[in-house]
RNA sequence: GGAGAGGUCGCCUAGUGGCCUAGGGCGCCGCACUGGAAAUGCGGUAUGGGGCAACCCAUCGAGGGUUCAAAUCCCUCCCUCUCCGCCA
């Protein structure tokens, strides 16, 4: 369950423009309304007899008890109205876990309403809310007079011998790049500057997880069964590759209660990413811009509800940060409804400026889900002590993710002479300032 | 991987078919006593669902089964601990 049934039947018009706005079937909502009033009818009727049985239960105890015979007249007739019980239960049971079924399966297809602010419509109603730096041009100037163009990251990789796609796909299968020698040193620059960034500036705690988790995590944070296809599957142990730290570190907590003075919780962490990337086939095909397995580091929050709204903007942040300290010209993007995805509710992109390919590429994705996520997973927290636990909301973003990013710092930072400046962030973890053929 | 022991209300623990409507201790909260505290006493202290409410239903690692009735008996699975094996 995601749409939570409270609120599905207090605010039934809001949950069904929300459908309306992400492009999703709007009648859902009502087929799920109808179900739920069949289920409380059910449930009703179920309880009430079996409350009816313990009674019944209880006397042929107490009736033994008080020296009955165990097959006595007085006991058989409570038997009786016993089991007769018994079997309407059943049969109330059987229709009521049909419902229940039924019910969970429509709300799985009622999306996550978005925020009022997200602008309604699909990318073309994406906002560009703000950008920093300056996009550097494909070609240019040179100090002698005329340009010089820019080349592509593998080609800056290649010659630098930092990148080896060739290999990659020897050993393991296309999309699968090995990096080598300073390209090796630079993954590991990145990873451990990011980190410490997020830990030591932004008070983040920072988790190492594993990078297999199993169904249940999975179906926590969603990826099955909706985006099965996407994920890595290793069926003989019913485990799964993790697409992003988002799926072990928002289960970290999943069935779990914070106390009041316990949030927020804020995680960051790195981990290896695996993507099958199906139906991608044919985009991106050259250098590493899509790849099946790259390298992240990944914010998560549990947030109390009336502070998420903030949470999202200082976690995009956090996120720009790190890119404005190694000097790549990014821009951020709020999505619009139907670009933003099902269990969003609202979004923002950080896309940085590669100017050898000359594109924008994707590094980050910072989300908040509100309370739909906590749901699924149950992550509560008490407002107050003592109180009844009500669900947290939930935040991740990438902060940020490596492959692209590698790709955009080698397209801007790339010299005339084809060897590359390290960013002043990371000299100190490369232990150098160049690095050259 | 093999053998054994376990998983009970935040923690520890009692519980071998009905007196379990899960008892006790610790911790925590409230009240009383106190100048204030300690100690002591009394009461309260899980989660989800249903009901206007009184209250009812479910949950003793998870899921099935036997029974009028399951923490308790049976089956499957998961996890933890100890020993052995293997290994970075």
């Amino acid at each position: 369950m995601s749409i939570g049934l409270a609120r599905l039947r207090e605010e039934p018009d809001r949950i069904r423009q929300g459908a309306i706005d992400k492009g999703e079937d709007p009648s859902v909502v009502d087929a799920a309304l109808a179900l739920e009033g069949k289920r409380r009818q059910l449930l009703g009727d179920s309880d009430s007899l079996k409350a009816e049985r313990n009674v019944a239960s209880r006397r042929i105890g107490d009736a033994i008890r008080a020296g009955a015979a165990p097959n006595g007249p007085e006991v058989v007739v409570l038997r009786q109205a016993s089991t007769d019980a018994g079997a309407r239960i059943e049969t109330l049971n059987a229709e009521l876990a049909a419902t229940e079924a039924e019910l969970e399966e429509l709300l799985l297809r009622i999306p996550n309403p978005a925020d009022p602010d997200v602008p309604v419509g699909d990318a073309s109603a994406n906002q560009v809310v703000r950008t920093w730096g300056a996009p550097l041009p494909k070609d240019q100037p040179r100090d002698g007079g005329g340009t010089w163009p820019r080349r592509p990251h593998w080609e800056v990789a290649e010659t630098l011998r930092m990148l080896d796609l060739e290999r990659g796909a020897k050993i393991t299968g296309s999309g699968f790049p090995v990096y080598t020698g300073q390209g090796s040193r630079l993954q590991r620059a990145l990873i451990d500057f990011m980190l410490d960034v997020h830990t030591a500036e932004h008070g983040m705690t920072e988790i190492w997880p594993p990078a297999l988790v199993n169904a249940a995590s999975a179906r926590g944070t969603g990826q099955i069964p909706d985006k099965e296809d996407l994920m890595y599957v290793v069926p003989r142990d019913g485990l799964y590759l993790v697409p992003t730290a988002e799926v072990p570190v928002t289960n970290f907590h999943r069935n779990e209660i914070f106390e009041t003075d316990e949030l927020p919780v804020r995680y960051v962490a790195y981990s290896p990413c695996f993507r099958r990337e199906a139906g991608a086939a044919g985009k991106d095909t050259r250098g590493i811009l899509r790849v099946h397995q790259f390298d992240k580091v990944e914010m998560v929050f549990f947030e109390k509800p009336e502070a998420s709204t903030e949470a999202l903007e200082w976690l995009t942040g956090r996120a720009e940060v790190i890119l404005q300290r190694l000097g790549l010209a990014y821009r951020v993007l709020l999505m619009a409804t139907r670009d933003m995805g099902f269990v969003q509710a609202k979004k923002y992109d950080l896309e940085v400026w590669a100017p050898g390919v000359e594109r924008w590429l994707e590094v980050s994705s910072c989300s908040n889900f509100r309370d739909y996520q906590a749901r699924r997973m149950a992550i509560r927290y008490r407002p107050e002590p003592g109180a009844k636990p009500e669900l947290v909301h939930t935040l991740n973003g990438s902060g940020v993710a490596l492959a692209r990013t590698v790709a955009a710092i080698l397209e801007t930072y790339q010299q005339p002479d084809g060897s590359l400046l390290v960013p002043e962030a990371l000299q100190p973890y490369m232990h150098t300032d160049r690095v050259a053929r």
